[in-house]
DNA sequence: CGTTGATTTGATCAGAGTCAATCCCGGTGG
DNA sequence: CCACCGGGATTGACTCTGATCAAATCAACG
């Protein structure tokens, strides 16, 4: 089932059938894990990538003193960044924040994979640059931003992005991250989110709706952000 | 003159002399920008890349209200993210920092020398995996370190990158980035780049030696951050 | 020399961190 | 059905890192 990622490339360029049949076959054997399980281990050798069904993950790196960022959020139909694979170790890790459902993805799958079928190969290079586009986007917004900004950028980007995924047409989903996690990947202390976060809500720019679903006011938060651009196709 | 690519890209997979003679072709029209030219802009079709041959630019986002973040520096031999050309609208603008010399890649270049060397996809793509370690790697550095440890970070990095394009096998070179751009690629104040700066000096651990060179006490600056693994190979 | 941009320094301020206590709520077991 | 448990969220009090503002110094260069 790579139904999530079929459906992002087919945006960048429509899919042939055989074209369909050959990422299916990529999503051949489901693995599920359980929330807090990690599904890639950091400082290993990076022999395969992972996509993502169903369910959240993280992207982070722990340091050695308990410090923790998390690069980004994995979410369904995601590919991650399949370059790392061409780097002897990798240097983050990867675990579900909520049950979760993927398939692994090792280098020869892909180059195989692609020398069947060259034309995917766009696709996927187009999905590395989101991948980068994304990275880049969340170091502007913790290296420059303050707090609320932060925060209304890192809800805008999940949004948007579960929006491309199908979930979460009106701005409404659930947030599968603590506010501990939430901090980690703003740079902020989990003690704030919170306070961040209530004063939000005051505003009524966000809005908590029973067992951590999430409501934002997209437009509002957009004008708290104006420069932000939004998340490529 | 792509010599710092071709031998960056060697090192991952030696190149035969047609494969080091297509790169070449690459760089055939050398153009040149002075101090301060943007060589890119923003928010504007993205039809081309660049390729670094002497000098430094930087990568970097500004606001609307005068803040900027800069996403990384560009050294001698950097193949700026071919990937972007796969998204519409570029979401960052390149501007020199030093007199500079480059040259201009457009998505049919590369795809034309990938097509006449098939060989070559894998090292280009092994720099692509290496600009998104060096992305995540700065992430770590903005999100969770302090301003010592952020300085140290990229001292090191742009240490580690020079010497691995053969500049400044020592730890010494010249830093062509004031402090005020250090700050906006660290995300602090100018001023507290000073300051910070200035008591590394004080503990040794850097030294500023006449013109902005700037010599650095490697092993020093790691103990500071144990954690931060070498920019790959 | 004078001009201009960069760096340095001091004084003050504020945003966010830390520590610790408390609260809330869903899940569990009696 | 209810008391208890535990992880996450909240709140308050206090601290501290780094931002801001402004003035002074420095250095290169015409």
């Amino acid at each position: 089932m790579v139904r999530a990622l079929e459906q992002r490339l087919a945006a960048f360029q429509p899919l042939t059938p055989p074209e369909s049949a050959a990422l299916e076959s990529l999503g051949q054997s489901v693995k599920s894990a359980a929330k807090g399980q990690q599904m890639l281990a950091a400082d290993c050798a990076a022999d395969h990538t992972i996509i993502i069904h169903r369910g959240w993950g993280m992207i982070y790196r722990d340091l050695t003193d308990g410090r923790r960022q998390i690069m980004q959020f994995c979410l369904p139909g995601d590919l991650v960044d399949p370059c790392s694979l061409l780097v002897s170790r990798r240097d983050f890790a990867i675990t579900a924040i909520s049950p979760i459902t993927y398939s692994e993805v090792s280098l020869d799958d892909l180059t195989q994979i692609i020398s069947e079928h060259p034309r995917l190969a766009l696709p996927l290079l187009w999905n590395e640059a989101r991948e980068i586009y994304l990275l880049r986007r969340h170091l502007l917004s913790i290296g420059r931003m303050n707090a609320v900004e932060r925060l209304a950028a890192l809800f805008l980007e999940l949004s948007e992005r579960l929006a491309l995924a199908g979930h979460a047409p009106d701005g409404s989903f659930s947030l599968h991250a603590t506010q501990q996690m939430l901090g980690d990947a703003t740079g902020l202390s989990a003690v704030h989110v919170s306070r961040t976060m209530r004063s939000m809500e005051d505003e009524q720019l966000i809005e908590r709706t029973g067992r951590n679903r999430l409501a934002i006011d997209r437009s509002g938060l957009q004008k708290l952000i104006p420069d932000l651009t939004t998340v490529p196709s």
